[in-house]
DNA sequence: CGGGATCCCATATGATACTG
DNA sequence: CAGTATCATATGGGATCCCG
């Protein structure tokens, strides 16, 4: 076994424990769009219209919400320069940086590796 | 910018792209559980029942289809052993062991950051 | 043992329109 | 520009029971 599945000794830090948080932090990562907008941000900060561009098909709201969601949990930062017309950046926090790299590779093997799906 | 952001040229490969097949990739693997699925066969082939032990919480339909839809993706092979009572073995296929590292990474990175996040 | 069949709900996702 | 408000839908996920 790769990882930790005794499930009973430290649970707290085996994703594959029912009540273990990670679980929650992957879920979080897992849905259509957070990957992607961390990936996008891996360039530099990003206008929320920018993002939308960027992240193709997705709509304010569902944007909206996943910045929510990934700033609440430390991933990124929104910074309001209070103007008009208004102007918000969102950009990477270290953890944000952080956890870019094992989602990147997991972008880049997707790319990769396409034609090898019967996609 | 890291990946392919241009969207115009090949969007066949660029996961940022709104009609590129490597979305459905991306989104069969951002699921609640099928990056665990994989990362539990990647010790050797497991049993339907060994399977939902491992990942702890997962009812047995959902696990059906969390293995269905990598075995349709061709991440997985399903073995039946004729015999009572019916034996079926999962493993992964050399596709499946491919993504499972980068998929690991994540897991880990979680596991690994847990403390840095509120949770 | 390994699911299939059902029923049901929560939530993620979407399309559009509107506003500070 | 950067969202919010609404409404609508899809589907993932869960619980339970049953079957070959």
């Amino acid at each position: 076994m790769s990882t930790t599945c005794s499930s009973g000794a430290h649970d707290k830090h085996d994703v594959y424990a029912a009540q273990c948080p990670c679980r929650d932090v992957l879920d979080l990562l897992a849905n259509k769009w957070a990957a992607l907008a961390i990936g996008a941000l891996e360039g530099g900060p990003l206008r929320f219209g920018e993002l939308q561009r960027r992240l193709q098909g997705i709509s304010p709201k569902v944007l909206t919400q996943t910045l929510r969601r990934l700033e609440e949990h430390g991933f990124l930062h929104r910074e309001v320069y209070p103007a008009v017309p208004l102007h918000v950046e969102y950009s990477l926090t270290d953890l944000g940086r952080s956890v870019a790299v094992p989602l990147s590779a997991l972008r880049t093997w997707v790319e990769t590796n396409l034609d090898q799906l019967g996609v």
